[in-house]
DNA sequence: CGTACATATTTACACCGTAAGTTGGACTTG
DNA sequence: CAAGTCCAACTTACGGTGTAAATATGTACG
């Protein structure tokens, strides 16, 4: 058993990064909750108190993770043939959010970590920096980029949170449990309704994620030209 | 030993709601971490494994919790003297947002909990179906009312997650680390220099989160009232 | 060659959630 | 009153977690 370890980290050495890929590979396979330091362990052909000669803790392994994943961020934005900033800070700024958003949609698991994750990390910060150049080229000033920053959130990263998944919830008690609170809650339940009759290809997991986030995104967006417009003198 | 046991079984005895309570007391007090079954169990007095008479597992247990922030989230604000959302949803709606933020103030483990819930709440579900009846009495199509309700958020019960927290991150590194990313991050840095120049109040923590929220929830609010405004036939 | 160094392993500990079985007191019922 | 039932609380145990500390093992260099 010793020899397969050995070959297995002479074969490829033990690293930070080979680290990180094997726990962001179990994380997208098996959900943030399969990655343990035994597991990541186990998954590498070794221990997983070695895991600790190349990582400070369980923290510094996850923070390993969404390096990766900022890594993913800027590349993917770097290469993305978007509008100029200059004469197009929207659809830049647009193209930048749907781009990142892609590759949250690869890892499941990164909002959920990167909100518990309170260390600065050099290429989130730099995606980030990414983002004020855009709204500093489309004429923003600092002030209002730094409040536009704050206002667009986690969706210049690629998600928005939903406080929790109508469709997961409505896959046990759905019409029945729906029917039992309608007195309850008669706006939400006629809401409800209407929404899944006008478009009945959405049977109950009523909420098409994507155009809904692209809406929320450009009501933003739409609110902070107005606030830049009316910034320059006439 | 089982002489306490007992009589404080005796006195209040055990029950869904007292353990919600004291969980919820815990996690205030000193974070959802702290929050386990044999911390709880202590908490009231009595073994871990007592809790599983009143609550299904852990999870039944936070689902206790969420339910008692969400009745403090209703209560909150039906007892308020907000403007009628007939002729100004507007306002309305904005008392409502911030009237759930003191509550979530109150309660810093609730948004992470919340969005690990899957389950519905009753409680919670009323909370928007009130926000429904207040967009609905405000002229809003059901159809923009539910995209409204995802553009919106966990805004509308009083939080709007931050990635990471720029303050608690400057604290160990601060200036040496800007200086040091400085060429990495040159949008970034000026607007950080700036913004701090013009507000010396806030040193490094430089982001007043009361009033970003404000902002970001004012620019929603605009933006999904001209939404609004063009639906309706002149 | 011998020694130092880096890496992987072993062992151990304290904590976690919870399945299973046991106790003991308070009711209901004959 | 006695017997039976019930149920909340307790005890014990198991497999999981992160990780501190001590130990083995290879590799590189003076």
């Amino acid at each position: 058993m010793t020899d397969t370890a050995q070959t297995a980290a002479a074969t490829r050495p033990l690293s930070r990064g080979r680290i990180g890929e094997a726990a962001v590979a179990v994380a997208d396979a098996e959900g943030i909750g399969a990655v343990s330091m035994r597991r990541i362990g186990q998954e590498l052909g070794v221990e997983a108190m070695s895991l600790y000669n190349h990582v400070a803790n369980k923290d510094a392994m996850l923070d390993a993770m969404v390096e990766l994943v900022a890594a993913q961020l800027i590349a993917g934005t770097s290469s993305l043939d978007a509008p100029d900033p200059a004469t197009d800070w929207r659809g830049a700024l647009r193209a930048r959010a749907l781009a990142a958003r892609e590759v949250m949609l690869r890892h499941r698991w990164a909002p959920g970590v990167l909100q518990t994750r309170t260390a600065m990390n050099l290429d989130l910060v730099r995606y980030y920096d990414g983002v004020v150049g855009v709204l500093r080229a489309g004429g923003f000033s600092n002030d209002l980029a730094h409040h536009s920053l704050h206002a667009l959130g986690s969706r210049v990263v690629g998600f928005s949170q939903e406080l929790f998944d109508p469709g997961a919830a409505a896959d046990d008690a759905s019409e029945e449990m729906l029917e039992a609170m309608a007195e309850h809650v008669p706006h939400l339940v006629g809401m409800l309704a209407e929404v899944a009759h006008d478009d009945p290809a959405s049977t109950l997991g009523w909420c098409d994620d994507q155009s809904e986030f692209e809406f929320g995104l450009d009501v933003l967006l739409e609110g902070l030209e107005r606030r830049r417009a009316s910034t320059v003198v006439p």
